[in-house]
DNA sequence: AAGTAGTCCTGAGTGC
DNA sequence: TGCACTCAGGACTACT
């Protein structure tokens, strides 16, 4: 499941299509989660400018002032293939191809993710990017905004850390394992946290996601990079999947529970 | 207003 | 071997 990690890793892994000119676009005909606007017919003979992304957003801009906003959802992949005559397998549903013959291409059996079209000015206030909080590297999510931020939620600290709004781009994986570094426990309400737990939560943060990044991002059940290479990451989780195992740290086992219909991991000795 | 539950989807895993 | 069922979760919508 790609999380910020596995984006970014895809997003460095896709420079190499910077400058590449679309000859042919192919759309399947299955529902992705919003319906797209794309327009097919804008999309051929544009030339591939920069790839940046938000949050958890790709956004491919091409010279002709549109953008491709694409969100992998939970299954999505988005590989680049140097090879002509690519031939399609299922849960193709949206491919690029360029004039050299390489292609870009989008699979995602659960369709959770989606691809759309949008003028590279306006794209701040696209639906899904118009209320998102801070990027976890930005200076502005530090240790003071996230207490302002946490002062009125009673809500857990793990559901909270992953509402956008608050800080975008940690997801399950990577707040499990942030929360255990950080000696939190996730059951803990987010406005009970003094400011040196909140400042250890800011750092744990942007350090895992940035060490995950470094290693090519997680490769749990679904995820590659956009030359199809699996990510190490998953190699270093401390809690995540690990229920019923060892704290890595105490002897105490790694206790799995669901909050707001998510699994948690945690030690409920080191996790206070 | 804030918090919670339901929703979308397919493939992998489990039990009979 | 095959079927039925459960689970995984990002982010939206619709409730309370």
């Amino acid at each position: 499941m790609p999380e910020l990690p596995e984006i970014e890793t895809i997003r460095i892994g896709l420079n190499n299509i910077i400058n590449k000119k679309i000859s042919q676009v192919f759309r399947s005909d299955k529902k992705l989660r919003i319906a797209s606007t794309l327009d097919l017919k804008g999309l051929n003979g544009s030339i591939v400018k920069k790839i940046n992304r938000r949050a958890r957003y790709l956004l491919i801009n091409f010279d002709n002032k549109n953008s491709l906003i694409v969100h992998l959802g939970m299954s999505g992949r988005l590989v680049y293939k140097t090879q002509n005559n690519y031939e399609k397998i299922k849960h193709d549903h949206f491919i690029c191809e360029f004039d050299d013959g390489s292609s870009l291409i989008y699979n995602d059996p659960r369709r959770f993710g989606f691809v759309d079209l949008i003028t590279t000015k306006n794209i701040e206030t696209h639906s899904m990017l118009a209320k998102l909080g801070p990027e976890p590297f930005d200076e502005k999510f530090d240790a003071q905004y996230l207490l302002e931020k946490l002062q009125k939620k009673t809500t857990n600290i793990k559901t909270t850390m992953m509402d956008n709004e608050i800080v975008v781009g940690v997801g399950n994986t990577y707040i499990n394992e942030s929360l255990f570094l950080s000696k939190i426990s996730p059951l803990r309400a987010a406005n009970s946290l003094n400011k040196n737990e909140i400042a250890m939560l800011v750092e744990n943060i942007k350090q895992i996601l940035q060490t995950a990044i470094n290693q090519g991002g997680s490769s749990i059940n679904d995820y590659v990079d956009a030359k199809g290479n699996l990510g190490n990451f998953q190699n270093n989780f401390r809690v995540y999947g690990r229920q019923g195992k060892e704290c890595l740290v105490c002897e105490g086992d790694v206790d799995r529970i669901v909050q707001n219909g998510r699994s948690s991991f945690y030690c409920r000795k080191c996790q206070k």
